[in-house]
DNA sequence: CTGAAAGCGCTAACAT
DNA sequence: ATGTTAGCGCTTTCAG
C-alpha cells in the first residue's frame, strides 16, 4: 500500500504510463525501456494498487457465492468447484453462507452482506419468488437449482422430477415396492424438495404400485439428524418400507443409522438411495446408492453465465458509444446440468 | 455502478459532503437535511461505491481464507466458522483452496491469488519454513496450525501432542494395548502428523506398553481413501492391532470401513479413535470417538489476531501523524485453542 | 453544521 | 513509442 506507480515512474524517470504499460505487458515498449521501468519496479517492490485499478475499471475481479451451509458437503464441494471454476476465468470467490434463512438470502442477494463484487451466485432454500422483485442491485444475479422466479434471471437446475424417477425405477426394478421417501417440505418454497417428492409419485403411479401418503415422510431440514428423526418416526408408527428415497445423501445416511439402529439390514431389509454423492456416501459401512449431479457442471455453468452477463455488460457499455449492437440476448436463460445414478451397496439384490 | 454521490448531492440541492454525512450517520447533520437527502437517496436508488470508498480507506473489508481442500469437512466447517467470526467484525471472507500443494500455497501466501484483501488467514499443509521468508506482501497474515515458521506470523494452534496423548490415554484405558496410529507422513512438513504421532509415541511409552515401528501406518495423504487403504496394508501385512488411533475423522472412517469389509468389529474387535469431530463422526454405522479442536475458537482467534494487526496498522499511522505510540506489540504470536474428546461408540468397553 | 476542493492509485483518451 | 491529463466515487482536511 505504500510504493504507487508515481513513485517508480519517478525512480525510473519515465512517465506513469510507460510504467503502467510494462505493468500491464502492453505491445509497444521497448525493450530497454521495459528492462529499466522492471528494475525499478523490483528494487521499490512495487505492487498494484488493485482497489485503484477496480475503481477505475469498474471491475472487481470477485464473485460471490452464498450457500445455505458450508458445512454441507454438498455446498462444501459446489464451493469448491466454484472456486475452480472462476479461476478459469480469473475470477476469485467470496463465500458466504445464509444458514438457509430466508432473510439472509434476501440479504445476500440484494447485496447488503458483500458489496465489491462483480456478480453473485445464490443457492436458495427458502427464497420465494416475491422476494427478488424489489432487489435494486444491478450486479448479475445466478440463481443455483429449480427456476421458481418469473424474474430475468438465469438460473442452474437439474431436471430434479426425472431423476427421482430414475431413483425410484432403480429400487422398483430390484423388486422393492414399498417405497418411502424422506425429505418432504411441504411448507417449504424449496424446489427440489417439491419435485422429488413429484418424481417419486410419478413413477410410483406408472408402476402402478401407488404413492400412499403413509409413505412420505416430511422433515424439518435436510441434515443427518432429519433424516435420522423422519426414519424414527415412520418406524414408530409402524409403516415398515422396503425401501427409502431420501431427498439428499445426508438424510439417507441419518435413515440408515437408524435402521442399522433397528436391526434392520440395508440392503436386505430396506435398500435406501440418496441424492448428491457426496464423498461421505462412498464410505460407510455400506455405501450409498445415489443420484450423482454433476457438481463440476454446475459450477462451470454458473460462472459461465455470470462471465458471460458481465461480457454483454461491457458489451452493451462500448455499444452505447460505438453505435448500436443490439441482440444482446435477455437474461432468465436456464441451464440444464446432467446427473447419473451411481448404484452402490445400499441397494444390491436381496440375497 | 452508476449513481453517486454527487447525483444524489444534486437532486437533494446539497453539497457532495452532507450526503456523505447521511450515508456514513455522521453525528452533526439536522434532521431536516438528513430526511431530504435520505429521501433522494431513496428515490434514486444509490447505493456507496464500496470500491472508491476502499480506495479512499485503504481497507477492502475483505479478508481471505486459503485452506487445501473445501471437499475436507474440517476445512469445510473452518471456513463456515470463519465466515461468521469475520462477519461479527463486517469482514468478508474470500476462499481460496490451495489442494495441498506446496506451490499453491506459496502464491497464496505471496497474494497472487487474490490481492484486494485486508487479511490473510493460511492453512498450510506442505508449506516449509523458508517459504514464507521471500513473502513481499505486507497484508497481515495469520496461520493456523502448528508453528513451524520461525517469522514473525501470528499462528492459531492446538496442543496436538497432549491431544493426541489424550486419545491414546483413553484407548489404554479401555484395555487396548496395540494401538496402531494410522496416517504418519515422515516425507511432510506437516506438523500435526509429526506431533499425533510423537502424542502417540509419548503416551504407549509412558504407558509401558512399548510403541513398535510396526503399529505406525504411514498413509500418502489424510482422506478415506488414505485410511481405508492403510488400514488394508496394515491388515494384509498381518498386523493385528485392537485399536487404531487415526489422524483424522477421515483416514478413521476410511479405517473403519475395511474393518467392517474385514468382519472385524468396531469396537469390539478393534476400537477407534479419529481428530476433528467432523458432523460425518456422528452418524456412522458406527459413531466414532474423536479428539474436538474447538473449531469456532481456532476461526475467532484467527480473524482476531487479523483484526488486531489491522488495527495496529493503523494506530502506527496514526502515531506517526500524531507522535510516537511506541508499543506496538511484535507480531508472532501463538494462540491456543482448545480441545475435548468425544466417547462415542467406536471405542466402547468391550462387551 | 455544511460546502469546496484535494487526492487515494490507477487507466484510458488524447496528444506528441 | 512515450508523455499529459482527466477522471473513476469516495472521504477528508480546511474553511465558512
Amino acid at each position: 500500500m505504500r510504493v504507487s506507480l508515481k513513485d517508480v515512474a519517478q525512480r525510473a524517470g519515465v512517465s506513469i504510463k510507460t510504467v503502467s504499460n510494462v505493468v500491464n505487458n502492453y505491445q509497444h515498449v521497448t525493450p530497454v525501456m521495459r528492462a529499466r521501468v522492471q528494475a525499478a519496479i523490483d528494487e521499490l517492490g512495487y505492487r498494484p494498487n488493485l482497489t485503484a485499478r477496480n475503481l477505475r475499471k469498474g471491475r472487481t475481479g470477485i464473485i460471490a457465492l452464498a450457500v445455505p451451509e458450508l458445512g454441507n458437503p454438498y455446498f462444501a464441494e459446489i464451493a469448491g468447484a466454484v472456486i475452480d471454476a472462476a479461476a478459469e476465468h480469473e475470477l476469485t470467490v467470496l463465500l458466504d453462507h445464509t444458514r438457509g434463512e430466508r432473510e439472509q438470502e434476501i440479504l445476500v442477494s440484494q447485496g447488503f452482506r458483500a458489496r465489491v463484487i462483480d456478480g453473485l451466485i445464490l443457492s436458495p432454500l427458502e427464497l420465494e419468488s416475491g422476494d427478488l422483485a424489489g432487489r435494486a442491485d444491478d450486479v448479475p444475479l445466478v440463481l443455483l437449482g429449480e427456476r421458481e422466479y418469473d424474474l430475468p434471471y438465469d438460473h442452474i437446475a437439474i431436471d430434479n422430477v426425472s431423476a427421482a424417477r430414475l431413483a425410484v425405477r432403480h429400487l422398483l426394478g430390484r423388486g422393492r415396492t414399498r417405497i418411502a421417501f424422506l425429505g418432504a417440505r411441504t411448507d417449504s418454497p424449496n424446489r427440489p424438495a417439491l419435485l422429488r417428492l413429484q418424481g417419486w409419485r410419478e413413477e410410483l403411479v406408472a408402476a402402478g404400485v401407488g404413492a400412499p401418503d403413509e409413505l412420505i415422510a416430511p422433515t424439518g431440514g435436510w441434515d443427518r439428524g432429519h433424516g435420522a428423526q423422519a426414519m424414527a418416526r415412520l418406524l414408530d408408527s409402524g409403516i415398515r418400507p422396503d425401501a427409502v428415497f431420501a431427498y439428499n445423501d445426508l438424510v439417507a445416511i441419518g435413515a440408515m443409522r437408524v435402521l442399522h439402529e433397528r436391526g434392520l439390514r440395508v440392503p436386505w431389509d430396506v435398500a435406501v438411495v440418496g441424492f448428491d454423492d457426496i464423498a461421505e456416501s462412498r464410505f460407510g459401512a455400506v455405501s450409498l446408492t445415489t443420484v450423482a449431479p454433476d457438481k463440476r457442471a454446475i459450477a462451470r455453468l454458473a460462472v459461465q453465465s455470470l462471465v458471460s452477463s458481465l461480457e454483454r455488460a461491457s458489451g452493451r457499455g462500448e455499444g452505447d458509444a460505438a453505435g448500436e449492437r443490439g441482440s444482446a440476448p435477455a437474461d432468465g436463460r436456464t441451464f440444464i446440468a446432467s446427473f447419473e445414478l451411481l448404484e452402490r451397496e445400499s441397494t444390491l439384490g436381496r440375497r
